[in-house]
DNA sequence: AATCCGGGGGT
DNA sequence: ACCCCAGGATT
């Protein structure tokens, strides 16, 4: 049952309506009173601050990115400015933010930008979906937070508020991009600034109400109209996410390791000194041919090891 | 659809 | 200890 099969319920007037166009309402409403303050939520942002905050915030809490995009943006106010510098700088800058194939891709996207869209962030999604690093979440997030066009954005914190506000279930099922996008199109708002509102104030509301473990319905704008709490909370009855490995002992921290130590010289790094970072060899030439392979290494001489030099 | 890919903070 | 985080690419 959705929000729209609902609607015909007659609810008391101080009663969340339960309509979408209510829930949209609602939500925004809220985000309107409720916003936190964030570098890309201030006027003026520009388009290549937001590509380079929505590839920072893939997989990286907001408070450890927040630090970081304002580096970068100070030292490559332009795609250009990044094309122009050595792939490594890029992942030297990236620092502990995890994943730096993400500065790989970045430094990639910011040459294509160059390269293929004189240097201006692309508005139409087709477009930010061929470039590196972008897919469905990102090129969407960007034409709507940057350009404020109208599509619907659907990340992580948008698909459980709609899990449970909706679908009533506690966890959304797993990713399918047919299936979020129409559920999310469902509730977007048909107007084209209410809809990037909205598409912002969704996830706003499950990166800091319906979160994942412990929300806090009592601050909910929604509750009353929640399918999740109507049913009273139900456990996730759908298939078990894979336990992730742990990250002792695992090759990405035996990567990562290498990579901290690549970042933290401006001079290559000898076959040595990468051997006292982790005693088991098979394991960590694995993590280094790894690393040459994704080019976030590279071998200048024999037995010596740096960021990729451009 | 399943796996891989960092690193840190909350519970 | 375990879970989660404004995901994406590869197989």
């Amino acid at each position: 049952m959705n929000a729209t099969a609902r609607s015909t319920t007659t609810v008391a007037a101080d009663a969340v309506e339960t309509t979408a166009a209510g829930l949209a309402a609602e939500i925004s409403t809220w985000f309107g009173e409720n916003a936190r303050d964030l570098p890309w939520r201030r006027a003026g942002f520009s388009a290549w601050g937001t590509l380079v905050s929505e590839f920072m915030l893939q997989q990286t809490p907001v408070n450890r990115v927040i630090p970081r995009l304002a580096e970068w943006l100070e030292r490559w106010p332009t795609p250009g400015d990044l094309a122009s510098v050595p792939p490594g700088e890029a992942v030297r800058a990236w620092a502990s933010l995890g994943y730096p194939r993400r500065a790989l891709w970045l430094h990639a996207a910011a040459v294509e930008i160059t390269e293929r869209h004189g240097g201006v962030v692309p508005h139409d999604v087709d477009d930010l979906l061929a470039l590196t690093g972008i897919g469905d979440y990102t090129a969407r997030a960007v034409a709507a937070f940057a350009y404020g066009h109208r599509h619907p954005v659907v990340d992580t914190n948008t698909r459980r508020v709609i899990a449970r506000a909706v679908a009533g279930q506690a966890e959304p099922a797993p990713p399918s991009r047919r299936r979020d996008l129409e559920a999310m199109s469902q509730l977007l708002p048909e107007e084209t600034v209410a809809a990037a509102v909205f598409n912002a104030a969704i996830m706003e509301l499950g990166a800091v109400v319906c979160t994942s473990r412990s929300p806090r319905c009592e601050a909910c704008p929604i509750r009353d109209a929640c399918a999740w709490r109507a049913a009273g909370y139900p456990e996730y009855a759908g298939p078990k996410k894979a336990v992730q490995k742990k990250f002792e002992g695992s090759d990405r921290q035996v990567r990562g390791l290498i990579m901290a130590e690549l970042r933290a010289t401006h001079h290559p790094v000898t076959a040595a000194e990468i051997e006292s970072l982790w005693p088991d060899a098979v394991q960590r030439d694995r993590a280094l041919a790894g690393l040459l392979a994704d080019g976030l290494a590279v071998c200048v001489d024999t037995g010596m090891y740096a960021l990729s030099q451009g």
